[in-house]
DNA sequence: CCCGATTCTTGAACGATTCCAGATTGGTGT
DNA sequence: ACACCAATCTGGAATCGTTCAAGAATCGGG
């Protein structure tokens, strides 16, 4: 299946700077929409601000891309896949790793009282320091040198 | 215990903006620094904006209180109760709610592969709708009550 | 190949939070 | 009680990530 295609099905035109950013959430991990600006301009050195945020914005709503908001940091962006997977977070850099929830499918999902709300979806998110972090207690301080894993 | 005291007991100094924000967060469950802003100055009318920010930080630093920072939405604190509870978020609206977590003391809490990370804290949200958004779907644009603007 | 709807560009605005510098205050030791 | 000094507060401006607005460009069905 070809991006061209993915979004042809999805009813959304096919565009250059939409494939660009496929491209680079595919390419970066976990990355920023500042990120994503970066590495589209690369291809495409004339895409806005704006364009990009409409583009994630576009594939988010229909599931070709997942958001993610780790509170107290930018949002990131990766290529769905259909499985339910978690993240954790670095308290130091605020690296962004995946990780598989180990207990079933959907644990926590039945919360006992939730005082007449319909529920959709639990959201888990681990926080904790990251590798690089662990050995630099207090280098997060120093924020022009990230040593952030995906920084780079 | 009185708030005086348990300032003391973590070598807080006792100010009436503290004792006021204790308040308020207590009166008001899961208010944002916004609301307890407003609340404090019903009885302090000079506090400053920054003098919130800063009590609140000072508070949650020393787990006098919790804060919670639903994505899209600014932050919301809650006195601490020992207890680990979760939280519902409407999508709808931004209401916030709390959720006992029907499973165990700590599901999810051992993922399976953490990528070297050192976990401190699991973190669950539930998303859904809360009961006036799912009987009024499309209408929150036109209620007056200044609950948080939303992207949806 | 033409047209209308969708998508893009530019540029400015926004809300939540933080930074700054200086004035004020709490509470420990005397 | 008194003075002192660091912790705290005030006011105002700055910051970040994101969104709004208006017009120009582009996609793709007929």
């Amino acid at each position: 299946m070809t991006d061209t295609n993915a979004l042809r099905e999805r009813g959304l035109r096919v565009t250059a700077p939409r494939l660009a950013v496929l491209e680079a959430v595919g390419r970066v991990p976990h990355a920023t929409a500042d990120r994503v600006l970066t590495e589209v301009r690369r291809a495409l050195p004339t895409v806005s601000v704006q364009a990009v945020y409409d583009v994630l914005h576009a594939l988010t709503d229909v599931g070709m891309l997942r958001r993610i908001e780790p509170a107290g940091h930018a949002a990131r962006y990766e290529r769905r896949v259909a499985d339910n997977h978690h993240h954790v977070v670095c308290r130091g850099c605020g690296a962004l790793d995946d990780v598989d929830c180990a207990v079933g499918p959907s644990p926590c999902l039945t919360p006992s009282s939730t005082s007449g709300f319909t529920i959709d979806t639990a959201e888990v998110t681990y926080w904790g320091l990251c590798p690089a972090c662990q050995s630099a207690p207090d280098t997060h301080t120093t924020r022009d040198q990230p040593v952030a894993p995906d920084a780079a």
